[in-house]
DNA sequence: GTGAAAGCGCTAACAC
DNA sequence: GTGTTAGCGCTTTCAC
């Protein structure tokens, strides 16, 4: 008690790697960023912040640049200073690293982006529901020839999105013309451009595109401009994630909104649920996300796209 | 050297924590960022990563919400985790927590905002003349009732965007009008919009307006828009700091380009020299802004706002 | 080159 | 409550 007060007044303040060292905990989690500059992550991130600073955590973050020997390198960097967790965004389907280290039995959760084996516990939303209400939404004003512009196969998001594309495409009484349908390698505006450019040459008329995140979308919007094609009049575009900003556009994106600052604060509970009982069986969780119309979408018109 | 080998074949990896502890150096350098989501600043980070990352430097983000306390706890979290140094992003005019680590010795540099004190290194863009070329661009243009809609005067780029306005305005030999000046609490779109909606309410006739950041200027469209306000055709609108996805805004936003990856850059490699020679004298860089010309400005018309 | 020993600042265990 | 001790895993020093 005396001595307590003593410490107080001369300011003393414990120095964390010794207590990490001596106790092997830190009460710090390590966050793996695929990309800080899409900013569907920062919202993700703040999520996580507040729900660990509320049981004294600390969060420390890195950016893995869609690298992977970056990844390994911060995953390490971060593990050998004795991080108790991670929460993670960068997932691939196959993800040999995450594997191991869950199999080693470091505490992990994935966010927004899940491996195949389940073995990880995730924080994602439906891409399933989320994706099966746009082409709703589309074909609701009338569109009946849907292009289709993909994330990366080797991203659950993308896969599963394609995959509810499909699914959805044939719930509607619609046929799948493989030729609407274009794989990009990233989920960047870049890769938009180039798969709309893509669907253009083709030939094939389409009177609406689905793109499976914003980013993409915004690439489609660039070769709309380049190739003098008005969205919506001529052609309604759609994304996925209503990351921020979008509103702002011409025209402002429809898109489904997924809820990032829950996926951030559920993936931090999750982790801390894993820390405190380590026993209990891993579990997911699969938060809904919704439709969010503006005005990038509209009835098709008989545009010179639609033959 | 038999022992060497011994050990990477068994997997040996260093624990940090015992070896930060014994040397009281852990080649990791604490960031500390007052809004990550501010698309502003993920680009500075990743100049930062770049170059730390290529000394062998680990790079630990922190995001501190623009609340002092929160900066303070995890300024206290980084030190207690034996991080060499600071970038930060956060700095006010008066810095008190700063300016007291500068004192104790602590190495860290100010990136993209300063403190009045120079006694703390620092990497910014040349605020005056950044703003000075919005003013020569309207008034280049014809016009000559600018707006001015300030940041928050606690910041650096708040107060010294300001300054320049006002001196540029002077020596374009326009006059001063305090009415067409609001000052914003912060550096938010809300903030902005309310702005803009304080300056139509004066009755005053103005051509332009010029924001003292980017955010600040979207607020600037989201009050045209509920207020019927043509941009460009009734009113020019400006920005500052070229943040990411700017060219997509309908119009595209005008505005001055700060080079984000380099501040970030260049603060890493002031503060690795900081650390490397603490005696040299301190040094602080000025980069040069450039004006970006899109959509959102063009001459004045014979628009009702005009008187 | 290798081996041994001390100590960084803390916590956990035990005696008081 | 307080004092003492050992030891977390590393680096540094000194002897070999």
């Amino acid at each position: 008690m005396r001595v307590q007060k003593a410490a107080k007044k001369l300011g003393y303040v414990p120095n964390l790697l010794a207590r990490g060292l001596k106790t092997n905990r830190s009460a710090t989690i390590g966050v793996l960023i695929s990309d800080l500059t899409n900013p569907l992550f920062p919202p993700i991130v703040r999520g996580i912040e507040d729900v660990l600073d509320g049981v004294g955590f600390t969060t420390l973050l890195a950016n893995t640049d869609n690298d992977d020997s970056l990844e390994q390198r911060r995953y390490e960097a971060l593990l050998r200073r004795g991080v108790d967790g991670f929460i993670v965004t960068t997932a691939h389907r196959q993800h040999p690293l995450f594997e191991q280290a869950a199999k080693a039995g470091v505490a992990m959760v994935l966010a927004n982006r899940r491996t195949d084996s389940v073995a990880i516990p995730s924080v994602t939303s439906d891409d399933e529901a989320g994706t099966r209400s746009l082409v709703e939404h589309l074909v609701g004003l009338g569109h009946c020839r849907i292009a289709y512009v993909a994330g990366p196969q080797f991203l659950s998001t993308g896969y599963y999105r394609l995959q509810a594309f499909l699914a959805a495409t044939i719930a509607s009484g619609m046929k799948i013309d493989d030729d609407l349908i274009v794989l990009c390698d990233s989920f960047r505006e870049v890769e938009g451009e180039r798969a709309l450019h893509r669907l253009f040459a083709t030939g094939k008329g389409f009177t609406a595109v689905i793109a499976a995140n914003d980013l993409l979308a915004l690439g489609c919007y660039d070769a709309c401009r380049s190739a003098g094609v008005v969205c919506p009049d001529d052609l309604s575009i759609v994304g996925y994630n209503d990351m921020p900003f979008l509103d702002k556009l011409q025209p402002a994106l429809t898109t489904v909104r997924i809820p990032h600052y829950d996926i951030g604060a559920e993936s931090a509970r999750l982790l801390l649920e894993r820390l405190t009982s380590p026993e209990a069986p891993p579990k997911s969780l699969l938060l809904n996300p919704t439709l969010v119309v503006r005005g990038s979408t509209c009835a098709p018109s008989s545009s010179r796209l639609l033959h």
